[in-house]
RNA sequence: GACCCCGUAGCUCAGCUGGACUAGAGCAAGUGCCUUCUAAGCACUAGGUCGCAGGUUCGAAUCCUGCCGGGGUCGCCA
């Protein structure tokens, strides 16, 4: 059951109700309509702005026109009082006897308590990671990484379609480099002195398996051949083993796509071809000219004719090329290729989880899938990560540009264990840089609000095994002190968080949610201390006991659904 | 030069697709609370002209414009 989902119902019917009646004008648009929680609990439980949207085309006052709908909502069976208040607002303090209601709903419905149909099946297609398959992922891929896994997540939750998916770019100059690089590995792993490895070319150890694979694979077949014989054999085998490297360090943090979708295989298929012919027959295609870049001018520009997606008709700055002047495409033509294939299949929205770093090619992309999509309806949703600055006891760490200095995802998930990583990255907004310190995280402290949510839901845990079972039926009208409803009221708003949290693509909406809960349970045990008859387990009053801790189990079903949401681990036991 | 993000209490940050008389947390500062279901915690006090200036609105931290300050991006690189 959804709380606020409820009662906007409740108030539409009113005005369905008044307009019925002759005292509201017909056909009034209800969209602007507002039903949530008022900032200041004392106003009320649900507050609407129905009157004061209403008023303009309803030509009638505010404040008149919310006394008449507040007469009519203080008629609902569920409703105590319904007060005007301010310029027109109307607060609904509910009746006691609603509460508990809330409480049976999230037990009946347990893990399901805040599923929603808002995302109304829309296919949606998240990509995320897609990192250059030329070594481990580093701490930089970590931050978008979680934030694309718990997006899906909160996507599927609230009703979308969702499949998770990775771009491999696979097709580059980058990954010549990391063929070369394996290659100048095999002839190491046959016992070849191969000494420094030469600039331009990935120096990490991490390619060395690559080579004695090669060499397992073809023992010395591939030193009488010509670059352009064995580059491709090693190129696959490095990209093949690259790639089930990375799938290792995004399963250390439990993320599993579903399709890791090859950049190459859309120029091998010719879908990029295919592509920029069918936008140049529609006119998205065009040969012309360039004005230089601007700001610093790369000394190589030079003034030609070229292949271009004219992307400013969709609001990009400048048009983009897609043929270099050697022939052939540049990323952004398989770009443009991949977004049409997102859209073939099916997708109506995209979402691209990219790094700061890539701010620049958000309208590019809002561009091509506009273009691609041509009259079908197809939403490209970019969410950008900032940047993650490492610490170690308030130090930064320090890592060099110089290749192979950087620190990987997996020695940090190694370090501080998946749950913390995941909790930590999604618990600041994706467009503001974030703070990482070793030492903070793992503190065992509510400063650590990592912790501080999974002490919250392994205390109930270990209440839940304390207390004796019991088959009779919980009566939650005895949960009546302030505490206790506060936490009820909180619970109640968790399906509309996650709408909420979901229609702007924001999961870190649920880790503060889960913070603001853990909390005002942690205040609710604490009273315990100071007064034993709030207690959950109260050894002279079964009823009680025997409430409260399925008032517990409520609690646990939310924590652990937002954790799920989160890919952060329930646990039981600290 | 253009575009993107950020600017809220001493510090780190929330603020839900604009909403109400008192703009919220946490840390840091101050004061209390352990014979008790885990004090790995809780309660209370103090602290802010929401960068600045205009505008839209019944109503702006939230939307629009300009400016100031911090970060980022600009390529036939992926």
């Amino acid at each position: 059951m959804n709380l606020f989902a409820y009662f906007h119902d409740a108030v539409l019917r009113a005005l369905g109700q008044m307009s019925e009646a002759g005292e509201l004008a017909a056909g009034l648009d209800y969209s602007r309509i507002a039903t949530e929680a008022p900032r200041d609990s004392s106003h009320g439980d649900v507050s609407t702005n129905a009157a004061m949207v209403l008023a303009k085309t309803a030509g009638q006052q505010p404040r008149k026109l919310a006394e008449a709908l507040a007469a009519r909502l203080g008629q609902h069976t569920d409703v105590d009082k319904a007060d005007v208040a301010g310029p027109g607002f109307i607060n609904l303090v509910l009746k006691k006897g609603f509460w508990p209601r809330v409480l049976e709903a999230i037990i009946s419905e347990a893990d399901s308590y805040g599923d929603s149909k808002i995302g109304a099946g829309i296919k949606s297609n998240v990509e995320y990671v897609s990192a250059n398959p030329t070594g481990p992922l580093h701490v930089g891929h970590c931050r978008g990484a979680v934030f694309g896994d718990a997006l899906a997540s909160l996507l599927t939750k609230t009703g979308y379609d969702v499949t998770r998916e990775y771009y491999i770019n696979d097709a580059g100059a980058q990954v010549d480099v990391v063929g070369r690089s394996a290659y100048l590995r095999y002839r190491e792993a046959l016992g070849e002195n191969i000494g420094e490895i030469p600039a331009g070319l990935y120096p990490g150890d991490y390619l060395k398996p690559v080579g004695e694979a090669l060499a397992r694979d073809h023992g010395a077949a591939l030193l009488s051949k010509s670059e352009n014989e064995w580059l491709p054999i090693a190129k696959a085998k490095a990209v093949a083993m690259m790639l089930d490297m990375i799938r290792e360090d995004l399963a250390s943090l439990n993320i599993r796509q579903e399709i890791f979708f090859s950049e190459k295989s859309l120029h091998d298929s010719g879908a990029v071809a295919e592509t920029v012919e069918r936008l140049r027959g529609q006119g998205h295609v065009y040969q012309g000219r360039l004005p230089p870049p601007k700001g610093e001018i790369p000394e190589d520009w030079e003034d030609r004719e070229q292949t271009l997606f004219r992307t400013t008709a969709f609001g990009d700055d400048v048009d983009r090329p897609l043929i270099k002047s050697d022939g052939s495409y540049t990323y952004f033509a398989s770009d443009v290729a991949y977004s049409a294939s997102k859209i073939d299949r099916g997708f109506n929205e995209l979402v691209y989880v990219l790094g700061a770093d890539h701010a620049g090619y958000v309208k590019r992309l809002q561009a091509v899938g506009a273009a691609n999509a041509g009259n079908r309806k197809v939403e490209v949703i970019a969410r950008l990560c900032q940047l993650v600055r490492l610490f170690r006891n308030g130090e930064p760490v320090k890592m060099s540009k110089r290749a192979g200095d950087f620190v990987t995802l997996r020695e940090v998930v190694d370090e501080v264990g998946p749950d913390v990583v995941r909790f930590m990255m999604l618990y600041r907004k994706n467009e503001a840089p974030l703070d990482f310190d070793f030492a903070k995280v793992t503190e065992q402290s509510k400063d650590n609000p990592v912790f501080y949510v999974q002490y919250a839901h392994a205390r109930i845990c270990s209440v839940l095994r304390k207390g004796a079972a019991d088959d009779r039926k919980p009566d939650f009208s005895l949960l009546t002190d302030e505490g206790e409803l506060a936490v009820v009221k909180r619970l109640a708003a968790y399906p509309r968080l996650l709408e909420s949290a979901a229609l702007a693509h924001e999961p870190h909406r649920v880790s503060f949610y889960l913070a603001d809960l853990a909390g005002d349970f942690h205040a609710l045990w604490n009273k315990g201390k100071e007064s034993p008859h709030l207690r959950f387990i109260v050894e002279s009053d079964s009823e009680t006991t025997i409430s409260r801790l399925a008032f517990l189990r409520a609690i646990r079903y939310v924590l652990a659904s937002g954790l799920r949401i989160l890919g952060v681990t329930p646990v039981e036991e600290m």
